[in-house]
DNA sequence: GCCCAAAAGTTAATAGTGCTGACATAAGTG
DNA sequence: CACTTATGTCAGCACTATTAACTTTTGGGC
């Protein structure tokens, strides 16, 4: 859109009407996350970080869940752009590209913990679920299309979602578990990146299932 | 109707010494987390269900926390016997057993998805770590226990850690998506305890790695 | 410029929360 | 019985989310 900041110093000071306050929140907010995690974090404290008192916000979000919902729908977009670029560099339609983006999820996960459990966590309270739904659904098709481009490139006529979707779970998996420190207590010494590499592999090399015993439902 | 003036119902009526307020506590918010999910609960809602004031609770627990983590351990406590039970039927040392055990593992994940959350989310503010980290690693011992015992049976010398872990990991991943409902908005008709099969299958026939590959180091 | 409506803040108030300290009462023991 | 201890209540504090009513900026038309 368009932008109107002509005047505005390096910081705005006591300027009584915060020129946008919108963005403000969500980066306090987003701060606050990563600070205290997903628990921790409060509504004042972002108004007070952002110099307005605790009733300004509602002049731009409906309540704090609407908020939270705009960090998730960007956390989608950026982790979709993370795994775009990591699959770029490390060669579309190969295994290390696939494993890059793998791994870019892990670091997503890792980097922004408090961000990553909103946008996989409780749904039960969206109010634009839908938009949600969209992002995620964007997220996943990368992964799909670069399994579907290596299967056709390798010449088995695996099921590209199938597999994809079995990668996209064990990614997860190791996301989470290294995230919450799971890991950490019952392995101490994982390499969690040279696990999703292996395993990403397995399960792209394997194809699809050999001795598959009767496939009951046809999706 | 023949209830003297001792008309206690379903519940010990008012005796002003509740009995057992502890277990009272524990359950109400349990049934809570299962009501409203983890965010939605409090602590005061557990007291009116308890029929005692806010400030009963802080007789048995030193704060909210400590009735949390007191679930957490009940919860793996329940889930290490579901597991167990579950391959003791699918068949100890067994493909079987082992997939089992992983169905098992996400059964509960499903049938209890805020206590599986507060078992595996945020351990920041824990204050009984060292009960927690050992009733985890309690937990996965079995795992690694049954594919140690698997491998042993059938000859190869794999890494019995690694591959329990790698099993751990993609069950973990698949319950949490099943549970936040992640599968149902990009792959409807999944059948998650089929891949579950599937790839616990696929894991433990591979073995170990045979080849390293692509481990050029994505830094 | 002036006027006015809308946008974007403020103050003040409500209801609900976790938690604490001071008190009250039940229960168990000498 | 008296006395101690466990286990409740009550009143109150600090904090949150949210709303209602008011005030200040802002920007557009005259």
């Amino acid at each position: 859109m368009a932008q109107s900041k002509e005047r505005t110093p390096v910081r705005p000071k006591k300027r009584f009407h915060h020129g946008d306050l919108r963005e403000a929140l969500i980066t306090a907010t987003r701060e606050l996350l990563i600070e205290h995690g997903p628990d921790g974090f409060s509504l004042a404290d972002a108004c007070r970080r952002a110099g307005v008192t605790t009733a300004a916000p509602y002049k731009h979000f409906r309540d704090k869940q609407e908020i939270l919902e705009e960090i998730v729908l960007r956390g989608f977009a950026e982790l979709t752009a993370a795994n775009a670029k990591a699959v770029a560099e490390g060669g579309p339609g190969t295994i290390r590209g696939i494993t890059a983006m793998g791994i870019s999820y892990l670091d997503f996960a890792v980097g922004q913990p408090a961000v990553f459990r909103l946008m996989f966590g409780h749904k039960s309270e969206l109010k634009q679920a839908k938009q949600v739904d969209e992002s995620g659904r964007q997220c996943l098709k990368h992964v799909i299309d670069e399994v579907a481009s290596y299967s056709r490139k390798h010449g088995h006529s695996a099921d590209a979602e199938a597999i994809a979707l079995r990668l996209w779970t064990f990614v997860h998996g190791a996301s989470s578990l290294e995230l919450d420190g799971d890991y950490q207590r019952v392995a101490r010494g994982l390499d969690v990146r040279k696990m999703i590499a292996d395993v990403t592999s397995k399960l792209l090399l394997a194809g699809p299932d050999k001795r598959a015993p009767a496939r009951g439902g046809p999706r």
